[in-house]
DNA sequence: ACCTGAACACCGTTCAAGT
DNA sequence: ACCTGAACACCGTTCAAGT
């Protein structure tokens, strides 16, 4: 009992009526979603097609390939950023570099995409104005404040993306348990892959381990800005 | 005309004995051969596997899966690295960052791999060592010592890791034309993505965007490891 | 311009069977 | 323990054909 081909063009006509139409916008909030429950590495044509009922050659009328899609995943998201409104150029670049990392921490591993290109969203260059203005009225050299926002975004993505491949490492044994626990685990599995890593011949590493995973995460990185920032206002000259 | 049984065993014989034995050390050779020449991405099961005139499942008798032999080959190119041997603490920081980042530039994405393991090769661990001891008899507190190699190793593989998506990215464009060019070029490219990026809404940026590609990525590097020494050094107590 | 089915040339990993 | 062929369940992209 097959369909007639009036069946099969209304059955399809339905069909098209019922699923939302290909574009741009909707391509990325279905891969954006992907990324969000399984990450960047989860992403395929094939996929963002599945949900559209739609075969993966169709996404093509769209986007050029993969990496034009990825790339508008990532504008998403960096535009998710909050502008940073502090008064102090210090305070401006913390606010910067905390609000591109949450950003990406809000959406899985995404940050593994900013490696790959320069954001270009209203926000981003709202902030990235915002920092320049800051640092540059506050005496730091033009050079120093734009390689300074090259080299804070290296180290936001960085971060952002080696701190959720350090949490999903640990979220398979850490079910819960405390987090004290999971640091000792941590430490250990460091020195086992070190071949035990004899205390007598690297014996400041040895005493450095512990040390390393002392801290939240969010300490860590704010140490690390700091340690930029003070760079940064190394570079300011005395005003005469 | 088909082979006899005997023959076909005498054939498989053959081919044996004339092809390399597969091993860790082996695959890893072919491994890192494929990322030389074509990069990381092009790495595959099946490809190392026909190196050996054999099929990707007998590679799973040597390593767990394809993560591994990524991360064996990772190992093998940071034994590259030369042990920083310098006196001052933050000649030290620059040698080791340096070193670091060559043995990653002479061989294209690998970088990339180094930000979902620890590395523990032994002239790493002894170039970690060497940097741990120079900061902390300088009187850096542990804490920061442990960080700032965390932060060190992070910066140095970001920084490779774009600096060969750049490359790459201009290697089309860039056959033999100067330099000037090619980094007119980049900037034009860049303000086109932001949309033109009206100069008066974006003046700073507008002003700092040219700034960013000014000098060799090698002194933006450099500029960037200053930036952390000095921070670094800042938190060092005073003597009583 | 937008969409599609089918095809091309690939993937990583598993498994039963062999040595 | 090491190796293999075959199979499973996937990939990104292209292309001729349709609307």
């Amino acid at each position: 009992m097959s369909m007639g081909k009036v069946d099969r063009v209304r059955a399809k006509a339905a069909k098209r009526a019922r699923r939302r139409p290909l574009s741009k916008q909707a391509m990325v909030d279905v891969a954006l979603r992907i990324v969000d429950t399984e990450g960047t590495e989860a992403v395929s044509m094939r996929r963002v097609a599945a949900e559209f009922d739609t075969g993966p050659a169709s996404l093509y009328a769209h986007v050029r390939d993969k990496d034009e899609l990825l790339r508008l995943v990532l504008d998403r998201v960096i535009d998710e950023m909050e502008v940073p409104t502090a008064d102090a150029w210090q305070d401006v670049v913390r606010g910067f570099a905390h609000n591109v990392r949450s950003a990406y921490q809000r959406h899985a591993d995404v940050a593994r995409l900013s490696f790959a290109h320069i954001p270009t969203g209203e926000k981003v260059l709202a902030g990235s104005e915002r920092l320049l203005r800051a640092m540059i009225e506050a005496g730091v050299p033009d050079r120093v404040a734009a390689w300074a926002l090259d080299i804070l975004s290296l180290y936001v993505g960085a971060d952002a993306f080696e701190g959720w491949i350090m949490q999903q490492r640990f979220s398979h044994d850490a079910r819960g348990r405390p987090v004290a626990e999971v640091d000792a685990d941590f430490v250990a599995s460091v020195q086992h892959d070190m071949g035990a890593m004899p205390a007598d011949r690297y014996p400041y590493l040895a005493r450095a381990l512990p040390v390393m995973t002392s801290g939240t995460s969010d300490e860590r990185f704010s140490f690390g800005v700091d340690m930029l920032i003070a760079g940064f206002a190394a570079q300011i000259p005395e005003q005469p």
